[in-house]
DNA sequence: TAAAAAACATACCTACTAGTATTTTTTATA
DNA sequence: TATAAAAAATACTAGTAGGTATGTTTTTTA
């Protein structure tokens, strides 16, 4: 194989194992070891391929981490159609969509936040342009719903951005502790009920 | 000093630093002997009170994290007065109140449910004690709402309730990214539209 | 096709981890 | 006040952590 896609395709590895392992074990916890062994590759190319273990977080977060907000909970929001829609479909349909698995763990991002969100100022920049442009997306779409009237005038556009995007982390770490859905089925109605408030 | 009050001290002396370290630097990372350190014990005296980490970690929080939910979320939900009012400013005021310290690491409870929430039966049955007697609490003082007709009949008290306790558990993650106030400013506004729907 | 460079492997180092075994000190009690 | 028991200190173990130094293999390029 060309090196240049050799090289390539090792350091993807790294990088999608890495994702898998923080997930499922936490950042802080999952050793390079642990993270090579799932590779099948050595610690000398781990090192090859990044500085140090600081390096690998902030490409999870910056490559791995912000892709899946973007195509989960971004995307959904720049289709064309009705916003109150939009926001309840996109908010619902996410959470329907999880695997047990990803029930069971959380989101990653806010596993991320609430791990190291405090930890060290890169990581923090990180992951506050995912929440950034998430919030951003969404005081999009509800200007949108302003102007074609759906939405209603008086209310904050950043506000509600952030109160969605709150609760929605919020109950994916709470679902963690419970082993049925009705968590999930009660934030979705509590939701339902927020939407009414700012529809017009 | 007597045996057993002396006892009990040591006991509650590795309890708070316990809860002080893991608050700032997470569970899993805060090694037993960096809590003997601080409080100039030994691991002598670690291993005679406690059977092992996890036993520390579980009274930590039934004890110190059920504690501090009940005081500032809980207790404030059980005043006499209008229910709307009560619910504004319990979450409003306990997030003024916080300190930059605080505002900085976040809900230790939310940073113990995202660390280990999904790590061990034990700490997830009892993180989930927590959550359940917070929103058992807030659904009680909706159907207070609902009696006196200050709460609307229509909406679910288990649903606003879960969305109310999942956006503040939220928020409180995400501020650990930004230097500002500004995003609980934009949640306590955020908050403020939710409960004009919900008031009667 | 030889040399250079990139990719990866192996062996190792120091620091730290949870936990144990054993000894010393303090307190209670007969 | 001697003895027992509880509390705490000391010394240790085996395993894991991030990271480095150096060697080997593969690929590129002159």
């Amino acid at each position: 194989m060309l090196q240049e896609q050799k090289s390539e395709f090792t350091k993807q590895t790294i990088l999608n194992e890495s994702f898998k392992l923080f997930y499922q074990n936490g950042f802080k916890t999952t050793s390079v070891d642990t993270i090579m062994k799932t590779t099948k590759l050595t610690k000398g190319a781990f090192y090859h391929h990044y500085k140090n273990k600081k390096e690998l977080g902030l490409a999870v977060i910056s490559l791995k981490l912000q892709e899946r907000v973007f195509k989960g909970m971004i995307e959904p929001l720049q289709q064309p159609g009705n916003v109150v829609d939009i926001l309840e479909n996109t908010f619902s349909e996410r959470l329907k969509s999880f695997s047990l698995h990803d029930k069971k763990h959380g989101c990653p991002t806010n596993n991320f936040i609430n791990e190291i969100g405090d930890f060290e100022t890169a990581y923090q920049m990180a992951l506050k342009q995912i929440i950034d442009n998430w919030r951003d997306a969404l005081i999009m779409l509800l200007e949108r719903g302003k102007i074609e009237g759906s939405i209603k005038q008086d209310i904050s556009s950043a506000s509600v951005a952030v109160y969605l995007i709150s609760a929605f982390e919020g109950v994916r770490g709470i679902r963690k502790l419970y082993d049925t859905d009705v968590i999930l089925d009660q934030y979705m109605s509590g939701l339902s009920i927020y939407l009414q408030q700012i529809k017009n």
